[in-house]
DNA sequence: CCCAAAATCACCCGAAAGGATGACGACAGA
DNA sequence: TCTGTCGTCATCCTTTCGGGTGATTTTGGG
């Protein structure tokens, strides 16, 4: 900023000196005293300009902007551990429907198969899982990254 | 921005006129022209630099500022909608337990109270979230927002 | 074609969960 | 002080779950 003002001095000094050169060279023209005033304003009036550019410009105003980020995760069921845990389409399929909440019966009649048959499949992946009831298999499944 | 310029070009007229005016009345006093320039110097700088704050003042410089918004989502239980389900302190805190995949025994253990408690509990809670299962209960428990 | 894995279904039994109801003490607010 | 809510516990009964076992059918890969 120092510097600004340094050269804004500077400039202006080399003008004075300069003007001082034309009022002897142009004062004896006539109606001279308009064009070395309207000289003298332009010049003074662009540096005026350019020092409160400099003034203001080089201090950004510090604006907030939102940045949306990621806003869904958007879940991907974690093929490895799913293979590793040997479990399989169907078992997981079971799984996720009871972690919406659905009893066997519920789940039998979604996937047109007999309440058995989803027993089992439940049991089976509990037992894969290490879990003992169906709430804790939902919550070791999210864990474990087969459920969103 | 366009008023800006008008303005200054007003006032630029009005300095014209009035300077016209100081020049028939200071024009016979010796140096007047040193004055008059120095005037009109001074007078342009100062207006000048008005235009270059205003010319560059009023337009921000956007600056990207990023704001951590997620990365840790750091939940916050819905203390609005516990309240207008009727939800209780401790009715809350079964239903938590039971979102981990614990049995009512194991609950019961934790609270140090008895196994009937947790189950009118837990009775109730499902009660108020409309839920039939406990594993429903957890899934609308995290759709309200009473749970992480 | 054959085999292994997967999917299907059945039956039994015990444990866990859930519904309904009643009761009692503590505590806060009217 | 009276009342309502909360938290606690109990009992009875039904439903759902989960474990165990066995069996049949489908299906995909060698």
């Amino acid at each position: 900023m120092k510097r600004h003002v340094l050269i804004y001095g500077l400039v202006g000094g080399i003008l004075i000196t300069l003007l001082k050169w034309t009022e002897y060279r142009y004062l004896v023209v006539e109606h001279s005293i308009e064009i070395y005033g309207g000289l003298i304003a332009a010049t003074f009036a662009v540096l005026g300009i350019w020092l409160g550019i400099k003034l203001t410009g080089t201090r950004p105003k510090i604006v907030a902007k939102e940045i949306p980020v990621s806003a869904g995760p958007a879940f991907v069921p974690d093929g490895s551990k799913q293979e590793n845990l040997g479990i399989t389409r169907r078992e997981l399929e079971v799984l996720e429907l009871i972690a919406q909440g659905m009893s066997n019966r519920e789940i039998a009649g979604k996937l047109y198969v007999s309440e058995n048959t989803v027993k089992t499949h439940s049991s089976r992946v509990f037992d894969k899982l290490g879990a003992k009831r169906r709430t804790q298999a939902v919550q070791l499944g999210k864990e474990f990254g087969l459920l969103p």
